[in-house]
RNA sequence: GCCGAUUUAGUUUAGUGGUAAAACAGAUGCAUGGUAAGCAUCAGAGAUCAGUUCAAUUCUGUUAAUCGGCACCA
């Protein structure tokens, strides 16, 4: 997929794009007043102030046909630079512009650019004529908070896109619909994974199909964290008011909290699972030869997300972290954060997952703990993370409120980046929580503490599955591993039924088609169910003592001895393959 | 939570100010021997609460959920 933003053409064809949109919406709504309309990785988008006017999706093709005109029209874009009051004067009266301005370094070149009768302020470049901006379509239309701050008002954002050929714009819109083909909401309904009833929004319900790969995920997950040396737990999900007060949840995270009155007394519903964590590593005493301690829980978390916020597995009010703490000395912070991101790069390669790394640094406002503290947190990370030979993106302020973190983001099929590993270092919780172990010396030392999940959240993880893999689950997670299909059951149902007991005793998911029906409408419903290995059991099979597949995507047919297509199977489910 | 849109059967879609149409899925019967939809019958629907109207699924509003964004975030 092309990243328009950093294309070097293509960024300054849509820019350009997003200045015909702005003429465009001039002509037509002239009161309309501009605030920025930068370049983004799918296109462009301005952000546009028309006081009590509304666009509408439905006004989309009318702005696109005033753009369309325009560009014919064919005008000059000129570049021309000014004075800081020459500036301000030409835009006095466009507040959005002035605050531009105003927010300008005083030694930054101010210059506009003007197409016929329109002029921006901006810095450029543009392309040298409007009659290049050809092959753009208008997206979609959303409010955007005024400088992203939601306490200010509301703009409208146009979103579009512009490429050099009619071909390749054809090629992006053609890519947006394949894209919803394989979206997790729409094949978690077609594949019977899991359900959202009106019910419990945000609350996802999970089907038996949904359940085995939850299931897989989860014995995998187990099994991994045992060979690196973890321990597990499991913690409460509800825990009193005055725990949450020592971990500073209360005051830093109440307004996503559920709670309830319990016996007099406030409970509130887990957000998170350090503070249980933190109440289990208190249990006993703890020596420095006992470090690290690598204690892992599949923790159900419920957080109440705003509900605009909800999207499908992507985002929801409750589910499952594959979370773990490690408590440890000082100087075995960084060769365990190595380990760490090393780790996460082998569970993700199971997946063949793409991912970038994210540092995320102390928020501005909302923070606990010293700054010379967050900053020691910030540089192990980083330190660690080039020792591990891994690049990273700087994510300023956008670290949790007890610490920085490192954050791994997968893709989804729109290009959409969802956040699925952290690994946070947390300087603030040992210390509220008066964690301890027992030095060399026999003194108490202060142990410190990385919080870190790798799937992230067991739902979130398995949408993105859903997405990349289009339903086609590798064979080790798919609900269904054969589906056997005799083509006549008067003749061949004794004889497939006696395969199913076979491969079922060999550990294989296996159903047995045997309603009556023809062949061709069971090949077609075991396609669209996407059933990884469909054996076809007719005469010949049933005469050769063999079975006959047709892997899923293939049309081809393979006919083998029983015993070797089990061996087969379950080499492809014990190295984890992914069929393409 | 904010801006905008959407909501018809289990699913996907049509249509209408006066009896709501279909495909797939479901039930029943018939048909069915080689790789993507056999036939017939049956059953099943306008989210919510209001308003306008002789009459509302259709118009207006409400609430809810969902979708696209924003803000927030795993």
């Amino acid at each position: 997929m092309i990243n328009i933003k950093e294309d070097k053409d293509l960024n300054i064809l849509n820019h350009s794009c997003a200045h015909l949109l702005a003429q465009a919406v001039k002509h037509l709504y002239p009161h309309a007043k501009f605030w920025v309309g930068p370049v983004i990785e799918n296109g462009f988008y301005y952000d546009i102030d028309l006081g009590d006017d509304v666009i509408k999706e439905e006004d989309l093709q009318k702005i696109e046909k005033e753009m369309k005109k325009i560009s014919k029209d064919g005008k000059r874009i000129y570049r021309e630079e000014l004075t800081r009051e020459e500036a301000l004067e030409k835009f006095k009266n466009d507040e959005y512009k002035i605050d531009l301005i105003n927010n300008m370094d005083d030694d930054a070149v101010i210059s506009c650019y003007t197409q016929g009768d329109f002029t921006d302020l901006c810095r450029g470049p543009h392309v040298e004529s409007v009659k290049v901006i050809k092959h753009f379509h208008l997206l979609k239309v959303s409010g955007a908070y005024f400088k992203g701050d939601s306490k200010n008002k509301m703009l409208q954002r146009i979103y579009g896109i512009c490429f050099d050929s009619e071909e390749k714009l054809e090629d992006y819109m053609n890519f947006l619909e394949e894209a919803k083909k394989r979206d997790h909401r729409k094949l978690g309904k077609d594949l019977n994974l899991f359900m959202i009833s009106e019910y419990g929004p945000g609350f996802p319900f999970w089907l038996p199909n949904g359940m085995i790969l939850r299931k897989q995920l989860e014995n995998f997950w187990y099994e991994q964290h045992t060979k690196e040396g973890y321990e597990f737990i499991q913690t409460p999900i509800m825990l009193s008011r005055e725990l949450w007060e020592i971990s500073g949840h209360w005051f830093n995270y109440r307004e996503n909290m559920y709670t309830s009155e319990i016996d007099e007394k406030t409970f509130a519903i887990k957000p998170m699972n350090c503070p249980g964590g933190m109440l289990v590593y208190k249990n006993s005493l703890h020596s420095y030869k006992d470090l690290p301690i690598r204690c892992g829980e599949l923790g159900l978390v419920h957080r109440h997300e705003a509900s605009g916020a909800l999207s499908g597995l992507f985002r929801v009010r409750n589910f499952t972290q594959d979370d773990a703490h490690i408590f440890m000395r000082e100087d075995q912070m960084e060769s365990e954060i190595i380990r760490l991101v090393n780790f996460i790069d082998r569970m993700y390669k199971v997946f063949n997952l793409s991912y970038h790394v994210e540092l995320s640094t102390r928020p501005l406002d909302k923070y606990i703990g010293e700054i010379e503290t967050w900053d020691r947190a910030e540089s192990i990370l980083k330190d660690a993370l080039t020792k591990a030979g891994k690049d990273f993106k700087l994510n300023p302020g956008d670290g949790a409120f007890y610490g920085p973190k490192l954050d791994f983001k997968v893709r989804d099929s729109l290009g959409r980046e969802w956040q699925c590993g952290t690994i946070q270092l947390d300087m603030q919780l040992p210390e509220r929580f008066d964690l301890t172990y027992i030095d060399q010396d026999g003194s108490k030392k202060r142990p410190v503490m990385i919080h870190r999940v790798i799937y992230g959240s067991i739902e979130r993880f398995i949408g993105v599955l859903i997405e990349h893999f289009a339903g086609s689950f590798p064979l080790w997670m798919a609900p269904v591993q054969v589906n056997v299909i005799p083509i006549n059951n008067e003749y061949h149902l004794e004889y497939a039924k006696k395969i199913v007991k076979v491969l079922e005793e060999n550990g294989l998911r296996t159903i047995l088609d045997d309603r009556d029906e023809k062949l061709g409408y069971k090949i077609r419903e075991a396609q669209v169910k996407k059933y990884p290995y469909n054996l076809i059991i007719g005469q010949k099979e049933v005469d050769e003592n063999k079975i006959s597949y047709r892997r899923h995507g293939s049309e081809e047919t393979t006919t083998l001895e029983l015993s070797e297509f089990i061996e087969k199977l379950q080499k492809e489910i014990e190295n984890k393959e992914i069929v393409k």
